[in-house]
DNA sequence: GCGGGCACCATTTTT
DNA sequence: TGGTGCCCGC
């Protein structure tokens, strides 16, 4: 986050004094509906958390008062950390989180209203797949032919929209399992009923639900929030923005802060259309915009500002600078003949970089797809080069991890049937499918958790599983007892070696299993900071976060969406080519919209830096194994000639995009709706300069493309080569290296 | 019930 | 090219 000036660690009252005029209206205009449109780098976090500390400081609201909401725990946390900093003292009693945080605090009050007990479990995606695939199963769909993913994404493009089942509408229903989707969802949220779980979706569905169907209930919570702060606006889905607006009902003192130029989340539900509508949705809202930017130089964000500009339907900024030293350098575009040479050339300016005292930590690689950064990992190996990768596998996603909180979870409560089916038969207790499906017989024909019928089912097995699953039961009954004596964390240790879990990774022989074990070591560490099972697994299902290897001195790999929020000194932004950026998907699917969202894209990557971006993209690419001629991306010609620099080995010529291969798009492409004409468009290549000693015939040259080879003649820079796996050709001498 | 082998597929991702 | 899910044989 960026920060237009530093920020004493003061508690004085001078925070005002701190801001630009603009920022200080959208602090001061405390009452009544605000929407803080703000431009990347204007000092978005420091208005929103100064508005929060000045609604404190002021005395117009006790800190209970004021509902704060964000996306991620990690903005949350900022938030917290940087009013309590203003305020002097830990803030303390706030409603500070993230939607679903929130939402899960307050179903936890309610829960009985949707047919919930408050102790419901929060189910991760694993859980809801399975349980999903259970129900396609029992209503005895072809999940070959309709995948149970297809279904998922329907359920939760539903639930984003706020509709419960049986406010789906028939003429929705028509695409999925010949018109069972609706069905199937009802049939999927009844399980979660029977279950007494929740999944994310339904964390803001119940919730809103609660609030249209009891008055009573939301004008309580009227009583307790007069002023609402959100962040991220843009990124607001339909059920998200309901929810807001009935809250924000009682009062109107509702402000939201957010970017419409940085919408990147379309796809998983959110609704640009919430933010550009916001002075519909709330009469005589005050609008304030900022856009003195603070982070980059002047070429950096003229270049992002002319490239956004191509976007319709903008509420409209004008960034400028805030800043008085942002003269710099211009926005380099560099291009090459393919993703290795790509690679070669961030590696290499990297060690520049840091020969001259720039800091790893201050470089990013940002990536559109996740895929693209095995090429630079390669390449950072080899120069020995430290970084990181963020937003990779998480720590509570790893299997064993996911397994110790399924042991966890049946402990705490015996009928969570998802979580005793994980482990029932992890480690190996010789329980098959067979043994699995007799269990839910059972459970389902006298309406008991599974844990029970397989109780049942003991009599009935073969010695072996028998012995192995009586033991794991007496065991959750013993580790039960145990939890008032010994405290959880104890126990959870006990369990995790008595039932056999550790030992099954200490057996293991693949490289992973010490790491797993050392996870799990942590996992139990991190149970010993929180009071209860109860709070531990609340925080695990809704604070999925990252065990950020941050020390020492890495650059960052990551995607382009992860890196919003983020900015650096200097940023690499290599791919873009058509089909991978904008992305041929993305335009499938979303059309002229989708464009404009990949558009949106490439400006948060281009505003991510602070001193340099260096633009990227390479005439050749190898996809899933083979390589393919790429076409230079379109927003390389939305970018201000002024502004920046052309350089590499390869240039752009004039070429038709119809005449070139289509990396990405195969049949029903990019090129799909109608053939179109980039003007400059493919590439030409440029010889670089020559080898310093001449290739003489009878060398032996590697090739990118062709393979290995003997020179037979040399014409110039013209050079004829003899490949093993290619017919002769006359190539450039600049592609040769010696081999 | 379990593990090997073979199709199949292949943005972006937080909670 | 590489990871995953499913089928089949033991």
């Amino acid at each position: 986050m960026s920060a237009p000036l530093p920020t004493p660690p003061s508690s004085g009252d001078d925070y005002l004094a701190r801001l630009n005029p603009e920022q200080r209206e959208a602090v001061e205009t405390l009452d009544g509906p605000v929407l803080i449109l703000a431009g990347a780098g204007t000092g978005k976090t420091r208005v929103l958390t100064t508005r929060f500390a000045h609604l404190l400081k002021t005395g117009r609201a006790w800190p209970g008062q004021v509902l704060a909401v964000t996306f991620t725990n990690k903005a949350a946390r900022e938030m917290r950390e940087r009013v309590s900093s203003i305020l002097g003292q830990p803030a303390e009693g706030l409603w500070l989180g993230t939607f679903h945080a929130l939402c899960a605090r307050m179903l936890r009050r309610h829960a009985e209203l949707v047919r919930l007990t408050s102790g419901f479990t929060i189910l991760d995606t694993d859980d809801q797949m399975r349980l999903l695939k259970q129900v396609m199963e029992a209503a005895g769909i072809d999940l070959k032919r309709w995948p149970a993913q297809g279904l998922m994404g329907q359920i939760q493009r539903w639930k984003d929209r706020g509709l419960s089942p049986e406010r789906v509408t028939p003429a929705e229903d028509t695409d999925y399992a010949a018109g069972k989707a609706r069905g199937l969802y009802a049939a999927y949220q009844s399980r979660l009923r029977d279950l007494n779980c929740c999944d994310f979706g339904d964390l803001m569905l119940h919730m809103t639900e609660i609030f249209r169907t009891h008055p009573e209930v939301l004008a309580d919570w009227h009583r307790r929030l007069r002023y609402v702060l959100v962040d991220e606006y843009q990124d607001t889905n339909l059920v998200q923005y309901y929810w807001l607006r009935l809250l924000a009902q009682g009062h109107r003192n509702i402000c939201c802060v957010g970017d419409d130029d940085q919408s990147i989340y379309s796809w998983r539900g959110a609704e640009i259309e919430n933010i550009l509508r916001f002075e519909k949705d709330f009469p005589n809202a005050k609008v304030v915009r900022l856009e003195s930017n603070y982070r980059s130089t002047k070429p950096i964000l003229a270049t992002a500002s002319h490239l956004i500009a191509h976007n319709s339907g903008r509420l409209g900024k004008t960034l400028r600078t805030g800043r008085n030293d942002a003269e710099g350098e211009k926005v380099r575009v560099v291009s090459l003949w393919d993703s290795e040479e790509e690679a070669r050339m961030v590696g290499e300016r990297i060690e520049a970089f840091q020969r001259s005292g720039h800091k790893l930590a201050e470089i990013a690689i940002l990536v559109r797809a996740g895929f693209q950064t095995r090429a630079f990992e390669e390449r950072l190996i080899t120069l020995g080069l430290p970084y990181r990768v963020v937003g990779g596998l998480k720590f509570y996603e790893r299997a064993e991890i996911r397994d110790a909180m399924a042991y966890l979870r049946v402990l705490a409560q015996p009928a969570d049937d998802l979580a005793f089916e994980r482990i029932v038969n992890t480690p190996k207790r010789g329980l098959g499918d067979t043994a699995i499906r007799r269990m839910h017989e059972i459970a389902r024909g006298e309406s008991i958790p599974l844990a029970a019928a397989a109780h049942r089912l003991l009599p009935s097995l073969t010695a072996k599983p028998r012995a192995a699953l009586g033991e794991l039961l007496h065991g959750f009954a013993r580790w039960r007892e145990g939890l008032a004596k010994e405290g959880h964390v104890v126990v959870a240790a006990t369990l995790l070696d008595e039932s056999g879990y550790t030992e099954m990774w200490k057996q293991d022989k693949s490289p992973e299993a010490p790491g797993r074990l050392e996870n799990l070591k942590e996992f139990i560490r991190a149970l010993g900071e929180f009071e209860s099972l109860a709070g531990f697994l609340e925080h695990v299902a809704l604070v999925m976060e990252n065990d950020e290897n941050s020390d020492g001195d890495r650059l960052s790999l990551m995607t382009l969406h992860a890196a919003k929020g983020l900015e650096f000194d200097t940023v690499f932004l290599p791919g873009w080519e058509e089909g991978l950026f904008p992305h041929a998907r993305a335009m499938e699917e979303g059309g002229e919209k989708g464009l404009e969202e990949e558009r949106r894209l490439a400006y948060v990557g281009i505003t991510r830096a602070r001193k340099q971006a260096i633009i990227s993209a390479a005439a050749n690419r190898r996809i899933y194994g083979n390589w393919s001629a790429s076409v230079p991306s379109r927003f390389l010609e939305e970018l201000p000639a002024a502004h920046i620099q052309r350089e590499g080995s390869a240039s752009m010529a004039r070429q038709r995009v119809a005449d070139m291969p289509s990396v990405f798009t195969g049949a029903g492409g990019l090129q799909s709706r109608k053939p179109r004409v980039i003007e400059a468009g493919a590439w030409e290549v440029q010889a670089r300069p020559s080898h310093a000693q001449p290739l003489k015939p009878g060398e032996r040259v590697f090739h990118k493309k062709f393979g290995y080879g003997r020179v037979t003649a040399v014409d110039d820079n013209r050079v004829e080569v003899d490949f093993e796996k290619s017919d002769p050709k006359r190539v450039l001498d600049s592609f040769l290296e010696r081999a």
